[in-house]
DNA sequence: CCTGATTGCGCAATCA
DNA sequence: CTGATTGCGCAATCAG
């Protein structure tokens, strides 16, 4: 990297990105983002967000969802779907309800392979602007700690000149202390 | 690592851990690994190796495999899977042959069912560490940024100083330079 | 309500 | 062979 002296870090964090030849090289109906260069608020704001409901393949609450006609389509993992149950998600406050019931939508209509296409696209390039975040703060931390062993072997030379200076101006302190300045 | 004055950062990078407090809340069939410490040597030793062959949910080379039972199993995604095709694998030199179809092992097999659990833990745990590693590189940045402003100001308060002196310096030089003492 | 962005999970391929 | 990684798709949820 280039640093003219002794500070310059931090450079390229939202403005150059390194490798950016992550993979991508998929063959399955790869539209492939092209990578937008990701700007730089982006990259600090940053926070995972732990408190989630985290309920994804179980039950939970029978959850009624009347659309599971999964024929010959992918049909993900084990994930629920239960049949046939009355949904009084409409009269119970929003707090209190299960889940809303969404709009149905059967696993092998179109809208719902253009639905999952399209999360696909956007899971892919999420996932490729973590990685490169991820490299980013790599890369920003391998400069910060060059830049700071830089720093302390300046100090340290700065300190030994100092006590030098020091040392010479005590000694000529002792004999004749004729100037009054300082 | 043993600092006395302006050189405290890099702590905490292979001994101490601050959340750890992650996902991991789920409700299926979760071990939950007890989040081992992670060596510090794991740490650094992590490079994405994005030269995979990369062909994974795609035909490819119609791939024998006679083994595909899959009954009420989970049945994951669109995955390949050809049947009744002969295989001529085991006379095809290892650099012609096709990927070398494995043990046949069926879906609703008990085997698998343990592999893919095992596998499944194993997956959580990895990613437990990766969110661990990304986490702890970021608070290194951040720390490593910390302890370079304040090495930037301690090198500026230390050049004004020196200048300061030198100023003295030279002008006790001016008047009457009667010590010898360089 | 809809759409794109995130995120945890399981799967399969591959690495070590 | 077994555990560790990694890319992918799915579904739930978040954020506009």
């Amino acid at each position: 990297m280039s640093d003219s002296r002794v500070s310059s870090v931090i450079q390229e964090w939202g403005s150059s990105y390194p490798g950016q030849a992550h993979g991508q090289v998929l063959g399955s109906s790869n539209q492939a983002a092209p990578a937008a260069p990701m700007s730089p608020l982006d990259m600090m704001s940053y926070s995972p967000c732990q408190d989630r409901q985290q309920m994804m393949g179980l039950p939970y609450l029978s959850y009624t969802t009347s659309c599971l006609s999964n024929t010959s389509s992918s049909g993900g993992q084990n994930h629920h779907q239960t049949t046939s149950q009355q949904d009084f998600s409409p009269f119970l406050l929003p707090s209190l309800r299960a889940p809303v019931a969404k709009r149905t939508i059967s696993k092998d209509s179109a809208e719902y392979r253009l639905r999952r296409e399209r999360n696909n696209i956007a899971v892919r390039k999420s996932r490729d602007k973590a990685r490169r975040r991820v490299l980013l703060t790599q890369q920003r931390a391998l400069q910060l700690q060059e830049e700071n062993q830089k720093l302390q072997v300046k100090v340290g030379q700065l300190s030994q000149e100092l006590d030098t200076l020091r040392h010479i101006l005590s000694q000529r302190h002792l004999p004749g202390s004729d100037e009054p300045g300082l």
